[in-house]
DNA sequence: AAATAATTTTAGACAAATCTAAAATTATTT
DNA sequence: AAATAATTTTAGATTTGTCTAAAATTATTT
């Protein structure tokens, strides 16, 4: 039952998980890119992984995870996202700043460390850039979000999730004055450079980028 | 300057600074048993130490951490005992189930986590056993603490530290009602089996094994 | 001072995770 | 359907940390 997992397996594994979320099938490239590493490698892991039926895997046909895989990915998102939530709240770290510590901090393995920290934070539902928080038993808050470029006209809506976490995304929101929870409505679209005309309750409406838009969730209220 | 250490690495630069505080010089069998490995493996890892300069190391002579390297075990031993402070205070961990958990959390690297965990935990100075939790600077405070066995007898002294962290102390401790921070004297001492008899205030005087007496750490009050 | 014992080191092997270069397979063009 | 391109896999090397067995050194007895 309880499987020993080294920390590139758990990496591996994690990232897997994210790619066949967005995507639906994942191949060895794009894995080899999020992980930067070399094709070779992954081809390696897959094998290793499979064998620990983690991983349904045929050379040349595709793999994706297994439920047993399934269920380790989202125990590791559960630990990286609790952590972060830990990192901002608790300790006052920047929101751009703690991916990488969690990146770390996700593979510590005491099961009784990440229950008594879920309970310390009083069992959040999203982490730091709006992403849900799988619970105990790796279910999570549905996020029926959808990307600012796709907001209706006029329809109010709060912004709930970044899809970057850069500092520089940070420090354009910041002087744009908008975080997670700003409520806003889009009030024009251009389409020379899809640039998009913003309003906030109170403030003057103003004008943010595609790129911007791009990386920001929102969910209409 | 910043030098990256594996985990296999920090874990025997903590040994060994444990071992030659306790003993003043360290050999290569000790830091075997301590790591439950084998002679052989120390002596290719004292090779590596000496070769990024933590060790001062001659083949057969001995050898004894550098500057740097004590440098590096105190942050080693700061983070162990940050950590498990947090566990004992904020998740309410026990006392004696931290260490394996901390055991791991010890090699995050951020030195940024680890200074804010500290401001966060308000700078304890004493981690949940009583050993002394190094400062950024790697200051601890000293600990003119005695083993309850050298006590004299009619002294007043607080429990400071135990020098075991195992479950059955623990339980045995409860039952005797002895924690951290308890006033006692020593009332007699039975050569036939070196056991002592304590009195505590308010209480009754009563007698603890010499392996208890052993495994208690008290400073003179 | 020899002999014996204990400790420490070397030699050689192995597993995990990685890499480069080349081969195999699948996909896309022409 | 060939040719070409892209992806994926294999083959063989490398690094890190480990091991066992044997050799070298140091310590302790006799
Ligand atoms: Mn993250
Ligand atoms: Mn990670
Ligand atoms: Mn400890
Ligand atoms: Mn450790």
């Amino acid at each position: 039952m309880e499987i020993n997992l080294s920390v590139t397996e758990e990496n591996y594994i994690k990232a897997i998980y994210h790619l066949q979320q967005a995507d639906g099938n994942v191949s060895t490239n794009e894995v080899a890119k999020e992980l930067a590493t070399k094709p070779a490698s992954v081809t390696d892991m897959l094998k290793k992984l499979k064998q620990k039926k983690i991983l349904n895997y045929e050379k040349y046909q595709g793999f994706r995870l297994s439920n047993d895989g399934r269920r380790i990915a989202l125990g590791i998102v559960r630990k990286h996202r609790l952590w972060e939530y830990f990192l901002v709240e608790k300790l006052q770290f920047g929101w751009d700043e703690v991916h990488e510590v969690a990146e770390e901090l996700e593979h510590i393995s005491s099961k009784k460390l990440i229950d008594k920290l879920d309970a310390f934070l009083e069992y959040p539902k999203f982490d730091p850039h709006g992403d849900p928080i799988p619970d105990v038993n790796g279910k999570m808050a549905a996020q029926p979000q959808i990307n600012l470029t796709d907001l209706p006209v006029n329809q109010l809506a709060a912004v709930s999730s970044v899809g970057i976490q850069s500092t520089e995304l940070l420090e354009l929101l910041k002087h744009k004055n908008i975080a997670i929870g700003t409520k806003l409505e889009v009030k024009k679209k251009f389409a020379f450079d899809n640039s998009l005309e913003i309003k906030i309750k109170g403030q003057n409406a103003f004008t943010i980028s595609q790129q911007l838009a791009q990386a920001l969730f929102v969910k209409m209220v």
